[in-house]
DNA sequence: GAGTGGTCTAGACCACTCA
DNA sequence: GAGTGGTCTAGACCACTCT
């Protein structure tokens, strides 16, 4: 045991120190780190202990592993945020408002050329078109834009979407997977400003999602919602 | 060994095979799995690699795992979508247009009131702005406004920004322990308009972060784009 | 008290990649 | 070929939570 290196029980720990001689610039961006048999050595516990901690470390970015190599601090310059997207219904009775569902339009048929390319159409093949409106209280707090790929999932044509949203019934499908996301904002041309109560140049959030099984589109959904009543929002913590 | 159960060694193995059922509805939301010691006896593996393969479903966000009473399918209604947010630089250039850095200003100095409760700032505490536009080409492709906590990072103090941005100088910071990301949509007011190179209330896609080193504020950071020239995207794919 | 997941260990073999 | 990480195993004990 050196000084200043006691026991390390458990993986938390062994992640921990690691992290903090990182933190420390102990050990410096590009630098390689000593090999997982040492550290254990060092720590004095079994080298699978260490491995999880260093396997943890490269997850969440802050180290790099490559055999032979061993594993290499990284400066920490790229940034990623998980963003959590709740349902919407949930979303809004959370902030205590009434909730309540309205469907637009709903219609099969062969889509846009557009459309038809995102969900990777056939020649023949239809789609499922819903729009629905997500209200919070007196205000409009999402409109939701969804085109099925009925090639993929003919179990939506028996749908109606009546009293609930096509994007929430598609979440349902455990089956997905594979799926993008795509964030963005907007002015909204008339129509759109129609849709969701604003004057026409108005900014909206727009959240965008493709989804897939097995290689085959199953849908593509856009959610608009009015630039002031939506954020998304994420957080990521260490251990102190 | 069940029909239909071959041995299984690996735990990604294991790990697609349980997925597979959850998609097939074999196992349904809400429904608790066999345990790990019963798997493992059925698959002709070690229960710590059936371990390895629910514990990353469970992070995944496919099941949950809960002491003494078992592990739990959830049903797939909430989404996480995971966005990378590359520094702004090298996103400028993998367009191909050339990138330049512009600061706008740098003042050291007693901040809003709205930005010293984001800082934490105690009475007396200063704080630096740095504001900047990137550019691609002849576009403006951000602007960011950071604001430093000097009380917590007196280091800023001496850095000039004229180069490269503070943005960029904050994400070099390794001891960041704690971040919190939200992006929402905005429309401009004068300035900032003038500021982005477009018209009062255009729509701007504004990502902020915030930082902390142990509970203390770093920084708050606001990077504001023209909607139509930027969006953050995310892809997550499991086996197929 | 009992049953579940959470973790540690010691040892082993494999896979990748560099020289 | 050699050195690193990647993974599996069998067994053990612990921690939590339900009854």
């Amino acid at each position: 045991m050196k000084p200043g290196g006691p026991t390390l029980g458990t993986y938390r720990e062994v992640k921990a120190e690691i992290l903090a001689r990182i933190r420390n610039r102990d050990w410096k961006p590009g630098e390689i780190i000593p090999g997982e048999v040492q550290l254990a050595r060092q720590y004095g516990c079994a080298r699978t202990t260490v491995n999880r901690a260093l396997r943890e470390l490269a997850e969440a970015g802050f180290v790099e592993r490559k055999r032979r190599v061993g594993t290499c601090v990284l400066g920490g310059n790229a940034q990623e945020a998980r963003f959590a997207i709740p349902p919407i219904r949930r979303d809004i009775e959370r902030t205590g408002a009434a909730y309540r569902y309205e469907l637009l339009r709903r219609s099969a048929g062969r889509p846009p050329r557009a459309i038809a390319i995102l969900l990777k159409l056939g020649d023949g093949g239809l789609a499922l078109q819903a729009k629905a409106r997500h209200w919070a209280g007196p205000a409009i707090h999402q409109v939701e834009d969804c085109w099925i790929n009925l090639e993929t999932v003919p179990a939506a044509a028996a749908q109606a979407f009546g009293q609930g949203g096509a994007n929430e019934w598609l979440l349902g499908l455990t089956a997905v997977t594979r799926v993008r996301h795509v964030c963005h904002a907007m002015s909204t041309n008339a129509q759109e400003a129609g849709e969701l109560g604003l004057s026409p140049g108005a900014a909206v959030f727009v959240l965008e999602r493709q989804t897939w099984i097995d290689g085959q589109v199953v849908a593509w959904v856009r959610l608009m919602h009015p630039a002031a009543s939506y954020r998304l929002s994420a957080e990521t913590a260490w251990e102190a």
